[in-house]
DNA sequence: GTCTATAGCCAGATAGAC
DNA sequence: GTCTATCTGGCTATAGAC
């Protein structure tokens, strides 16, 4: 009976994940999701509690995703530059297995309410840990001396928006994107 | 009399756009607005036609500001990695101009009804121009051998996603986030 | 678990006084 | 150029039948 609900709830969190990507939280109405689930709007609340329920579970439950992904790599004995192509796995990994879910948690979360705060400080440890991996580059001489406020906004707007690109290139291998994103974004592009 | 009615609409323009970036398109209210302008939201239809017609305004302006500097870095004799310049350079300039109007072109593009596709022409246009000249300096030398499809969405989400950190540092010189994010862009940064 | 019906509220936009 | 008053319709969410 559990599991009935929860798979039902399931469907209902991943259509209007997809719903959000295309307009926007706030565009999409209870009635669109109904009926994109074939069903009627008051249906819905047989299974969710409101409309800010489904946001919340989409949003959290990937930056909580993020959250443990970092925790592994921090504790790991790696040098910088390999933490960095874990992150970047991270990344690839997780936007690819929640593609319309990282619409959400990057452009939805200020319509969080509850969660809001909450959201904040994970979303602010990471980049705290992301930063300070970078900032062990450079005092190692592993990486070039430049702000690391500009170098970690620069990787980290390309890998957030990973979401808007890998759809559209189906036959991606992720383990050569990856690969390819460590060359680019590490390497650089000059020959 | 032209001139104050201009002038009046271009101050809805400014303050819509900057509430557009706080809470999206969708969820602003032309209530929200006139409070934020100290008028009534009927008050406003005697200087805009409608929402959308804000919303039109903010994104079909830099678009084409985007259009328009993309057409003179193609029409130079330069080689890629000064057209990379140029570009990088174009981004900073447009963005710290118009810091919330960014936000509306990156996330609010689909809310547009008459203009989308427009828009949308405009918009692949630039990729387009964008991708020949990484394509130019893969097959020069000048640019490593990886996907320009990869290489083209690691540096324009990054320059697309500048107006969510610049008003974060005010004290930053454009000249030298400019260079600093060439350097970061093209040569990594790897030591 | 889904339905119809509806409560209660708020949206964008217009009419017409001043 | 701004106001008050209001239209029309859409929104989230609930009640209760089946």
């Amino acid at each position: 009976m559990t599991n009935k609900i929860e798979n039902r709830k399931s469907e209902i969190i991943r259509i209007a994940a997809k719903l959000f990507k295309e307009k926007g939280y706030s565009a999409v109405t209870m009635r669109d999701l109904a009926a994109e689930m074939g069903i009627k709007a008051a249906s819905l609340y047989n299974h969710i509690r409101s409309k800010e329920d489904i946001l919340n579970t989409i949003i959290i439950s990937i930056a909580e995703a993020f959250t443990d992904g970092m925790k592994l790599i921090k504790a790991s004995n790696d040098n910088c530059k390999e933490k960095l192509r874990q992150i970047i796995e991270l990344h690839v990994r997780l936007s690819s297995q929640n593609i319309y879910g990282m619409a959400s948690l990057n452009n939805d979360w200020m319509h969080l309410q509850n969660q809001q705060e909450y959201y904040k400080v994970l979303r602010a440890n990471y980049e705290n840990d992301f930063r300070k991996i970078l900032e062990e580059g450079i005092t190692s001489g592993d990486l070039i001396n430049v702000k690391p406020e500009v170098m970690l906004f620069s990787i980290l707007t390309t890998l957030r928006s990973l979401y808007l690109w890998i759809p559209k290139k189906e036959d991606l291998d992720l383990q050569e994107l990856s690969e390819t994103l460590y060359q680019i974004l590490v390497e650089g592009i000059n020959k």
